[in-house]
RNA sequence: GGGGAUAUCGUCUAGAGGUUAGGACGAGGGAUUUUCAGUCCUUAAGCCGGGGUUCGAUUCCCCGUAUCCCUACCA
């Protein structure tokens, strides 16, 4: 039987890194079986805190922007749709009938209220908590009653009194459940709405699933769910609950402990093949490959259930931010070009792209001014990056008027402007660059050096406080590529500039 | 309180009944000297504890301990 592997998510925001995660290895299985990777809305939770109509879209962003689109979901449909839980009431309202009718499962009347008493009262006492099934062993004629009265009520699943449930997960081996410890699962809200286990049930059997790789958390509730299966009269599929993410205090990853939202990650600029590698290796390994670096077909190629870890794993930052500087670096350059110009939009330091309707004269003068020289300097900063964003802080000073002393940093200009050669210095390049034949950075180096030579000092001396000059800051790429970027221009105005307010500064009394 | 899972450098992990316990991130040092970054080289850093089984256990078993997860008409 062909794998057909399932990302069951809810509607609840921008999904959980560790919630895409699972939808990779979920894609990955299916890729790597030729199987078929479906994904299922779950969102038969409608309190509205935890109803998000959006986080849908945000769902689907983030599967196209990971690359792994499911083969069948509700964008696209599929031969078993709907694939919103929403939109499958009927099937659960058919389904639960049978289960009540055989005895499997009952209805609940129990108010909200006794069931919290109930549960305030086992906690006084030390006691587990759990409905106490009274439902269960209602007599005909009182069951009858109430639903004469038309009460209220839940549908719950009859649990074995006795015995064990054996779940074999994959990673983990079998494992033995009391059935006398777990409670009579809500199958049906009072609202008429499946609640996780029953739905999923239904669902997965409906849709032929064979894996469900889903997290952790769930292991201990797995025999109530695999108690609906067999209520149900289903075979359950294979289960594979890998390892939470957790934080640096290895409590589950939430918001506490830094972003966990995938569109957070998107937003900063992570490239999706990097947060793809990332996320995978985070509970996940090639065994004695010792690599770490992976492309996606290489990824498919050595998948396997097998080299899951079965321990949690902390996020670490770090080493997302070290994997997406090397993919940056491996990038073409127009690529990282392209993702990058957003950002500088968006600071402010380039505008918008002309409109659609603009004239060609105006788009033509957009391309001159600003996206020729992004493309210019971008490339230059492109193996210093780590996330995208920082692109602004990187490329800030190609853009931003300079104005000395405004815009310049005071301690790179007391660092570098207090040498003695500073007026000298300043004065030679800008007779020199100002009659520079061609522009170029081996141009500008050949001159410098000339000027290092006249001056008779060493080139570090030189080198710093023209950069301090040109850019105001003591970092950034290579200065004469720098020089060759910022153009002649810009480039002669930021050296008159700092020749004469710095001098006149100084030699005013 | 009950149940379940897990335990190798700070972190992600590899590994095998006998290994100098390997790699990566991060940290330290060095090289490249035109800064930063990058790149290259390099150093430090680990088998939770106690019992067994065994000639031998970090590896297999048991117990303990610790941690996490679940214990909702949330998923």
């Amino acid at each position: 039987m062909s794998v057909r592997v399932r990302f069951a998510p809810s509607p609840t925001g921008s999904p959980h890194v560790g919630n895409l995660r699972t939808a990779i290895y979920d894609w990955l299985l299916a890729r790597k079986e030729g199987g078929t990777f479906i994904a299922r809305l779950e969102d038969t939770d409608r309190s509205p805190e935890r109803y998000v109509p959006e986080g849908i879209y945000d769902i689907e962003a983030s599967l196209r922007f990971l690359g792994i689109l499911p083969d069948e979901w509700w964008v696209a449909g599929g031969p078993h749709g709907p694939y919103v839980q929403s939109q499958r009431l009927p099937l659960y309202q058919a389904e639960i009938e049978r289960l009540i009718t055989d005895g499997s499962a009952y209805r609940c009347y129990c108010t909200k209220e006794r069931l919290d008493e109930m549960r305030k009262a086992q906690q006084e006492r030390g006691l587990p908590t759990g409905y106490d099934r009274r439902c269960r062993f209602l007599s005909p004629e009182d069951r009858a009653h109430r639903e004469a009265d038309g009460t209220p009520f839940v549908v719950r699943l009859a649990m074995p009194l006795d015995g064990v449930t054996v779940l074999h997960d994959e990673l983990r081996g079998d494992i033995t459940y009391e059935n006398r410890l777990q409670d009579d699962q809500v199958l049906i809200k009072s609202d008429g709405f499946p609640t996780y286990f029953f739905a999923c049930a239904v669902d997965d059997h409906a849709m032929e699933i064979t894996h469900i790789i889903r997290g952790d958390d769930w292991l201990s509730s797995a025999p109530k769910l695999v108690q609906v299966f067999r209520a149900l009269g289903y075979t359950a599929p294979k289960f594979v609950h890998p390892p939470l993410i957790v934080g640096p205090d290895k409590k589950k990853l939430s918001k506490r402990h830094g972003a966990t939202q995938f569109s957070w990650f998107m937003e900063q600029g992570y490239l999706p093949e990097a947060l793809l590698n990332f996320l995978v290796l985070l509970g996940w390994s090639a065994g004695d490959e010792n690599r770490e670096l992976f492309t996606v077909p290489e990824l498919i190629e050595r998948f396997s259930i097998a080299g899951m870890s079965d321990s949690p794993a902390v996020f670490d930052y770090d080493k997302l931010n070290w994997m997406n500087g090397q993919y940056i670096r491996a990038s073409e350059p127009g690529r990282i070009i392209g993702l990058c110009l957003p950002y500088l939009r968006k600071a402010g330091l380039i505008p918008d792209a002309p409109s659609a309707d603009a004239t060609d004269d105006e788009k033509r003068i957009y391309r001159e001014t600003w996206l020729d020289y992004a493309r210019r300097i971008i490339p230059l900063e492109q193996e210093r990056m780590k996330v995208l964003n920082e692109v602004v802080d990187l490329v800030g000073f190609f853009f931003e008027d300079l104005d000395f002393p405004t815009g310049y940093d005071p301690k790179a200009v007391a660092k570098w402007f207090g040498v003695a050669h500073l007026k000298p210095l300043l004065e030679k390049e800008i007779a020199a660059f100002e009659a520079l034949p061609e522009w170029t950075a081996e141009a500008l180096e050949a001159a410098t050096r000339a000027i290092t030579e006249e001056l008779g000092v060493k080139f570090a001396e030189v080198i710093h406080p023209t950069r301090v000059a040109t850019t105001g800051r003591t970092v950034g790429p290579g200065v004469f590529e720098t020089l060759w970027a910022l153009g002649k221009e810009r480039t002669l105005k930021r050296l008159r500039d700092c020749h004469r307010v710095y001098f006149q500064q100084i030699e005013l009394p």
